[in-house]
DNA sequence: TCTAGTAGTTCCACTATATGAAACTTTGTT
DNA sequence: AACAAAGTTTCATATAGTGGAACTACTAGA
């Protein structure tokens, strides 16, 4: 794998605004990079014209409502004229729309587009579809699917309880790893040089009294959900809020995702989500199944 | 030295698959770029370095199984190096994903992160979803809501005449703008000097025999579209397919989405349709209406 | 009306950044 | 082993992006 000899600026500006409180606010993220190739001085590669723009694009991102020039040029790092290119690119390329009207910025529907393609075909969501109606129905409880993006959980999916199924507004929504069930799992499997870079990236923000809240106490954590293939968020990103995760993993031992079950603490325990486990697993590995069925299906779009 | 950089998009979605004949390759494209100064000869920007690299996104997003790199490397225009170098950006970045284990390329999860902001605060469609819904079960009849990307129609929301809602697999789907209702319909509303730019992009590919296929016809459509505030789609895209289509246009009279209803040939006429007209212009003007009052959750109050 | 101020856009000399031919390494095949 | 194909790295070069500053377009205040 081509390692990042470099040192990434501290981009990833944090804190994709979740719309659910789960935010993720601004870890200073230490530059200190994780040297990766030893012997080599560092060529002190700067982010690229292309990290730039997504920089800027993750800004927009982070104001859903829009935002004025102005506003994005006091939060970035860029020089006026610098940005204001940078935007013209987005915006002549469909990454963001720009009203004249109002004079804001917004993400643009080119994303929609690419997203419809990510999410049929790169995600897991498509392919446990059919699973996570499944589990729910047959748990009678509200099931998430969710991946690692950038050092955060990325919900692919998910089915609440009893609900009608809602899935543009689940699916994309961003929650932070260390501190949720499907989090911890993903992470206790991401390989150890990759591991180290996410963990500093995590913001470590109290959320409840039993967060982790250090790299130190996560790793530990992490071992034993590697060890016994399981976790648990006991109300550490939401007070009462529990929930029980587990991994869907490749058959070449890859982790490709998380599969959990949540519940309510004042009406359940955790030894209550335990007895999921084995219907929990079992999904996970028909997921895990379908996958390699479905190797690359190609299809051409039904119509 | 390497003078190929002009060539814009070229690899926009597919339309269709099997068509693959007459995309819309070529057309020298004169890339009349709006600069607002009139009457100024045209720099002859290249794409830019973001502009290549997200054609290189769009390339793998056409091949949604996942590419090789030798793949992309026949069917782009870029030397190998420059091609590696934009995809280990990108996979850096997030925006693809590169499976070491097959050595596939495929998006990334980033993408469908940020196009969850961008449809949920960018689109219409959050705000139409009730007057879909109840557009649709009171004519019993299937409707689409879409937008202008890059010159095509983007469905962002969608709802069955009968069947369960399928949300993410039919928001963010693409389809060609000349001979598609919505299509007509946004394009008509499109300002002028736009229009051309857009006009040139169309593939004009023969779908059936009432397709219309160049843009002189199509002007003509267009003009009486903007005049009557209708647009049909006669069977022009798919056999045995009509549908009706509004846009739906804000209080400064700018098109922001296009409003459809659509019905099999063989049970109705065009007739049936614009019997529809009276509830597809009521619909429209509702969406219209709550886009002023949301005028964005989260947002300060412009100016 | 006339400033003064703010937001947004353009200019242009400068150089940091991306480029791409070719060399090199790795992986798979006969 | 020898070969071929796919993938990765190097490096001299100029293209493409940079950013300070000037300019324009509004808006508010006097």
């Amino acid at each position: 794998m081509g390692e990042q000899a470099r040192q990434r600026h501290g981009t990833r500006q944090g804190a994709p605004a979740g719309s659910a409180g789960s935010q993720d606010v601004g870890a200073p993220d230490p530059d200190a990079e994780v040297r990766g190739v030893p012997g080599a001085a560092e060529p002190s590669a700067g982010p690229g014209t292309v990290g730039k723009a997504l920089e800027v694009l993750d800004a927009v991102a982070a104001s859903p409502g829009g935002v004025r020039f102005a506003e994005l040029e006091t939060r970035g790092r860029y020089p006026k004229a610098t940005l204001y290119r940078l935007l013209q690119t987005l915006a002549r390329e469909g990454m963001v729309q720009h009203d004249p009207d109002s004079g804001l910025y917004t993400l643009g529907m080119r994303l929609v587009r690419l997203a419809h393609v990510a999410w049929r075909h790169s995600s897991l969501a498509p392919i446990a579809r059919p699973h996570l109606d499944a589990l729910s129905a047959d748990l009678g409880q509200t099931v998430h699917l969710a991946q690692l993006d950038h050092g955060q959980v990325l919900y692919v999916d998910k089915r609440n309880a009893a609900q009608p199924v809602e899935m543009y507004s689940e699916a994309g929504k961003v929650g932070p790893a260390y501190c949720t069930g499907v989090g911890k799992v993903l992470l206790a499997h991401v390989p150890a040089p990759e591991l180290d870079r996410l963990l500093s990236q995590q913001s470590f923000h109290r959320f409840t009294p039993s967060t982790l809240t250090d790299a130190a106490a996560l790793r530990a954590e992490l071992a034993r959900i590697r060890a016994e293939g399981v976790g648990y968020d006991r109300e550490e990103h939401e007070a009462g809020i529990i929930c029980i995760a587990v991994p869907v993993l490749s058959a070449q031992g890859r982790c490709l995702g998380a599969l959990s079950v949540t519940g309510h603490a004042d009406r359940m325990t955790a030894a209550d989500l335990a007895a999921f486990l084995p219907e929990l697993r079992a999904a996970a590995a028909r997921i895990s199944q379908d996958t390699q069925a479905w190797r690359f299906p190609d299809a051409p779009e039904p119509h």
